[in-house]
DNA sequence: ACCTGAACACCGTTCAAGT
DNA sequence: ACCTGAACACCGTTCAAGT
């Protein structure tokens, strides 16, 4: 009853997978910004309307780029034997795609319903059902961990602009430290205290206390012991 | 030295103040797409030029434009007694702000370095401090609640598409509860157990317990007893 | 069935020209 | 100093026409 394989053309032929990957490549290469039909149909050497009979638009390709890199992220982030080291695992694997791939994060932060959070949260809550935490709240415990991760995943998406003039995130860090030591100390007395560990601080180790933060809080007020 | 208020020429001359008080509007009304320099330029009477005398750019005015939500937000969660409870405040505060404003939600998500993400860190980092965390601890503990919250900005700010049907939060997670519902059971036995209860839950609470999780956690992670 | 590429209906931003 | 609005350099998406 398919057609699937009779008429090919060539090997070349143009499919969903083959236009996710040049998308892919554009974006690790030059930014959300670039990614556009023409530069992808340029890319693929096709018209920019032939796109569109495999791909339904560019927020569905963005969706299913980002799955990829997700999928591949939660995949080598193997399951470790204690649910609280594979949830620091899992986390872990999303920061890291995320630092390789800056628009994962932001198209993250974009869209909740999209399938690549879907398997961030059925990652997450295997694990929480596996560290004891009663089903009633499964649902809260799960979630919180998953917003935490989407917000650092829109956090740490470096602006597009930065990243094309190269500039690195040490540099923006260094940045808004400078910027931040210089406001209304009445104001602003917090940001101002911390404007100084800014620079020197590391994100992952700072996005694991936060895991961590969650995971202890789950335990406390879920578990009874 | 200064010319400022010796040339108007009329009462409702533009400001930058009024410009951002249209977008509001705009956004409020019709949502993220609505709001164009074109439209925004119409609904002021004057040109899209003109506009850029008093803002600098889109980004800067939908900056601004959260800036102010979020300041009136925080500013209605007065502060409570006990740090933990005024955290709470504030956050419910940003949340309640998003729930009225869903553009500020995605804007939120969006620049981790506008100034009212500054507003919302200063706000809890000094009732982090408050609470009795150490200061080496401070930075890692305020930004952890920072980054739930812009977490759950981003998956609260419901899609404009939604938002412009008429299509309301209500009828949007029960769309998401029956597809989940419909997943593989046994590639996804997470959520599709917890599709239940989407449909069910009430935001604000799984909000809340997301905050008491990580306020639990800091407590127990970084205040010795 | 799949591909082409011009055309449509928009954008944000700039800028010469006005007052 | 501030405003006008046409023009520029783009977009995503559609669609008649091809193979």
């Amino acid at each position: 009853m398919t057609t699937e394989n009779r008429t090919r053309r060539r090997a070349d032929a143009l499919t969903q997978q083959r236009i996710v990957e040049a998308a892919i490549k554009i974006l690790d290469q030059d930014g959300e910004d670039a990614l556009t039909f023409r530069a992808l149909a340029a890319h693929l050497a096709t018209g920019s309307g032939a796109l569109y009979w495999h791909v339904a638009d560019k927020q569905t390709l963005l969706a299913q780029a980002t799955d990829q890199i997700v999928a591949a992220a939660l995949h080598e982030a193997a399951t470790r034997p204690q649910p609280q080291n594979a949830i620091r695992a899992l986390a872990l694997g999303v920061f890291d795609a995320i630092d390789a791939h800056p628009w994962v994060g932001a198209q993250l932060a974009r869209d909740p319903w999209q399938y690549a959070v879907l398997r961030i949260l059925e990652g997450v809550g295997v694990q929480v059902q596996a560290m004891g935490v009663p089903e009633p709240a499964q649902f809260n415990a799960a979630t919180a961990i998953l917003s935490f991760i989407l917000g650092l995943a829109g956090q740490y998406a470096t602006r597009p602009q930065a990243a094309l003039e190269g500039v690195d995130r040490a540099a923006v860090l260094e940045n808004v430290a400078a910027k931040w030591a210089q406001l209304d100390a009445a104001q602003h007395p917090f940001v101002r205290q911390v404007a100084a560990m800014l620079s020197g601080h590391d994100d992952r180790e700072q996005f694991l206390a936060g895991i961590d933060f969650i995971l202890a809080g789950i335990v406390q007020n879920t578990i009874v012991s």
